[in-house]
DNA sequence: CATGTATAAATGTCTATACAAGTTACGGCC
DNA sequence: GGCCGTAACTTGTATAGACATTTATACATG
């Protein structure tokens, strides 16, 4: 099946042979595939020239390579074979009037530089952040970092977690509504722990939502930074809102 | 400078050290670094441990490999060394309103289906494709796709090229005013040909946003598709607009 | 001057070997 | 049963060498 010297490299032509493989099901999501010297036997090359063929596959993100463990299908790749039709979309404002949504972490630390001056705070003052998944249908679609002025809001983790509702706690500290100010969008890679909620591979690109709340005075009351699985999610602006 | 059994792989050591060498200035854009051999010895390592390292540089964007030629420093990463501060923000607004562009291509196809459903046309009726660059500063900042029905706007390439804008080109179709219908911000890695365009390493993510433009009556007039450099670019949505 | 050719230099591919480091499973031991 | 250590298995790192492929340069030839 693989053929020397046609001009196009060894590792290569695996890369291709693993991944129609993989389009027709071979494997099921998550699964463990043969490891690498078992590919290599089936191949007839050196380990290396396997290693070279699945390092390609998973910066593509089709499969995710574990240390000490084997080579794994990503799940991702099952939307991956399923197309962009099924794309879904998220509005901002829905973005921020979160539906069900898991806590993963909740401290309280001294202010960045970044977070104090969007929360018009000095640099170390305590603040509130709170780190949480949103799903839908089962699925996580965003994972939101959240920062807080603590003084201002001491124990809201806890009212946070009673009502699971962002506005519902921010209505005992007298915050009856609030508005964003702008939000400002980008594109990156995740680091490992994004790339790790969102269940993507870490060279797949995510969006990344930042925006400031403010009271009816206009006093910032919130800054948060959402990333949301780029490709998997169409973020729409404006129209009916 | 090297430490062996240090917990830190070798290779990684070296990336870090041709890392900061690049943050240091130490080569001009788009200048030749040493080849393999030379930091294979500089370093006192095989020379596979310099293409893992080197292998790592290219992939975050650092520097250029081309075979036979030598490994050459991306004039992106001037922008990557200056930090994120300096990063320019663009209004979703301004984006539509166009500034100083450039042509790269107009042409008159059949619709695609995605295009014709976005026109609210039959799939396969003509349509004409602007590609452009929008540029601030002498930087591209995005490169945009346009889409109109070939028959309502014929010769609009031409009372484009003429007055520069597409505003002024619309006006003499009876288009007094339009607006954007809703816009849809996803993030992916660019094709060959944006990466070339934008002037970014083909692993480095891109804001892909599109939107319908309608007349005053509702219909349809244009389907746009811009791609913004992802990390180098914050879109500014809401707000003051 | 133009063109082709030989040569050197640079990265790309493939093999081979050895050991390090992480993970899992099994079996002995308390 | 539960704990712990060890062995086996798997991927990660580093070295070494050979040859292929691409590019640039110098030189010969017409």
């Amino acid at each position: 099946m693989i053929q020397r010297g046609s001009g196009v490299a060894v590792w290569r032509q695996i890369e291709q042979a693993i991944e129609a493989e993989i389009a027709q099901q071979h494997y099921r999501a998550g699964e463990r595939l043969p490891t690498e010297a078992e590919f290599a036997a089936r191949f007839e090359v050196n380990r290396h020239t396997i290693r070279r063929a699945v390092a390609a596959l998973e910066t593509r993100g089709l499969v995710r390579v574990e240390q000490g463990r084997g080579i794994f299908l990503q799940d991702y790749a099952v939307h991956y074979s399923m197309g962009k039709r099924m794309r879904f979309s998220e509005s901002l404002k829905r973005l921020q009037r979160e539906g069900q949504i898991e806590v993963l972490r909740s401290q309280e630390i001294p202010a960045s530089a970044k977070v104090a001056q969007a929360l018009r705070l000095a640099e170390g003052e305590r603040v509130l952040q709170v780190d949480s998944l949103a799903r839908a249908d089962g699925r996580v679609v965003s994972m939101t970092t959240r920062f807080f002025p603590a003084q201002r809001f001491a124990g809201l983790a806890e009212a946070y977690a009673e009502t699971g509702s962002i506005t519902s706690a921010m209505q005992r500290y007298g915050v009856a509504d609030y508005e964003r100010l702008e939000s400002r969008i980008t594109a990156r890679l995740p680091d490992e722990a994004v790339a790790r909620h969102l269940q993507r591979p870490k060279n797949q690109p995510v969006l990344q939502v930042e925006g400031i709340n403010i009271d009816q005075h206009g006093v910032p009351i919130e800054f948060g930074i959402s990333r949301l699985a780029g490709d998997a999610v169409q973020l729409v602006v404006g129209g009916e809102e």
